[in-house]
RNA sequence: CGGGAAGUAGCGCAGUUGGCUAGCGCGCUUCGUUCGGGACGAAGAGGUCGCGGGUUCAAGUCCCGCCUUCCCGACCA
């Protein structure tokens, strides 16, 4: 991609009335744009993030045998009734009244549409267990909004589905899940806590959250040193004691074993061996896929800008060619453009004719992992410039050897 | 929803005890010179001073009401 031809509105100055880092990198790498309050739009670069993200919790939700599906926003009222979540739910949740005047919500979770679904494709025992996920928007009116894209009203996450016959069963899949859910945060450069937690308004027994540390958590959990316990820090918890220590942190990641609270209300029940009608036992799972991205910029940043973790980045390789008006140093540059991308790369070519520092501060905010500098006096010597983004560690390299080095780079 | 702060050009800001045609920096347009860490010169475009009402000869500035955004709390990925 030529940076000339792409989108990428970076902004100078930090914007005003921004406390996080996250929100602020956000906005000045030209990632997001705030429409309202907690309602953003994602401009290329930052969807060109987020979908890496959702590839990433594809492979590893699919590598576990979970089926993706896609479920409506709209959802008429209902629904809802029948579990009495449209009254739990009801301070955030956004209720209208369409023309032909029903009720109607935006869907805050998928719990009631996707077990009145299971419900009335699933009948035997034979076809369990099943599990699906989708990625999908979901609404919810929150009284405050914070941060960006931490908290916000309108916001994109990844819910999964377990339908089991049994507890035994709904156990190992919620093994699966969680074990997955190591997996992704791994692959998107996070250090997760695991703790376990309380239910809520999901309702269930057993549930685990994922955290990662990041000044701007709106919880908190105790480790303890010795033995790596993690406890979730409850309302008014005094000190647990020699050894723990407090970690404020943000929740990207739930995951609930609900038992029968939805598939008794909704119905969602299959015949056993001995033709005994039983209600399924169900699992949930979610992840706040764009509050993820949030919590890597808090966790990889510098004074400069982004360090996108290499598997999320939204491209692999920036070139960058200082002088722009010398048309030998920018026939090179489309060489190793060219080159790169031959290799499998995604690769920026920022061919803007702007200064060279401009374009370097560019460089730093918008975080890709690996940047090639070409400039005059090397290129005389046959010779370009590799900058990792992380540690700043340079480079100098033969112009022969660069698409070889910058895949070694790539590896490590 | 309680408490606090803020709203002047796309972004960041100044605007004095009310007083001339509302300014500055960045960005944007055109031309020229530049080109290894946010270059320089020249010429331009861009405003419902958040909205409504009031006081006054005169309101960005004072008063009242409202809206919006941000932060702290209470609640959730």
């Amino acid at each position: 991609m030529y940076w000339s031809k792409y989108f990428i509105p970076t902004l100078k100055e930090v914007p005003t009335q921004t406390e996080a880092i996250s929100h602020q990198l956000s906005l000045r790498a030209g990632l997001v744009h705030m429409l309202t309050s907690g309602v953003y739009s994602y401009l290329p670069l930052g969807y060109k993030v987020l979908t890496k993200v959702e590839n990433i919790i594809r492979q590893e939700m699919n590598a576990i045998g979970c089926h993706e599906l896609l479920m409506p926003s709209l959802h008429p009222i209902e629904l809802w009734q029948k579990t009495g979540r449209d009254k739990v739910l009801k301070e955030i949740m956004i209720a209208f009244d369409n023309k032909k005047g029903q009720r109607m919500c935006l869907g805050p979770t998928h719990e009631e549409v996707i077990t009145h679904l299971i419900g009335h494709f699933v009948k035997s025992y034979r076809q369990l267990p099943v599990t699906f996920y989708q990625i999908q928007t979901k609404f919810r009116d929150e009284l405050r909004t914070r941060y960006g894209i931490v908290r916000a009203c309108e916001f994109i996450m990844k819910d999964a589905y377990s339908f089991d016959r049994d507890w035994e069963g709904l156990k190992k899949n919620y093994d699966l899940q969680r074990n997955a859910y190591l997996k992704i945060f791994k692959r998107c450069g996070l250090d997760v806590i695991v703790s376990a937690a309380d239910s809520g308004a999901m309702g269930g027994s057993v549930s685990h959250e994922f955290l990662v540390a990041a000044p701007i958590g709106e919880d908190a959990v105790w480790i303890n040193k010795d033995n790596g316990q993690v406890r979730k820090e409850e309302e008014g918890m005094s000190h647990p004691g020699e050894g723990w220590s407090r970690q404020v942190a943000i929740e990207l990641g739930h995951i609930f074993q609900l038992g029968t609270k939805y598939s008794d209300s909704l119905g969602a029940v299959y015949l056993d061996e001995n033709g005994q009608q039983k209600p399924m036992i169900m699992g949930c799972y979610g992840i706040g896929v764009s509050r993820l991205i949030a919590a890597v910029i808090e966790a990889n940043h510098d004074e400069a800008g982004i360090i996108w973790p290499k598997e999320i980045a939204p491209f692999d390789v920036e070139i960058l060619p200082v002088q722009t008006a010398d048309e030998g140093l920018m026939s090179f540059a489309q060489v190793c453009y060219q080159d790169l991308k031959a290799a499998g790369l995604e690769v920026l070519l920022d061919d803007r004719d702007e200064s060279a520092g401009r374009k370097f501060n560019d460089a730093d905010l918008v975080g890709i992992p690996l940047r090639v500098v070409i400039g005059k006096r090397l290129l005389a010597q046959g010779q370009v410039e590799i900058k990792v983004r992380r540690g700043g560690q340079v480079i100098v390299v033969a112009q022969e050897r660069l698409k070889e080095t910058i895949l070694k780079l790539r590896e490590a």
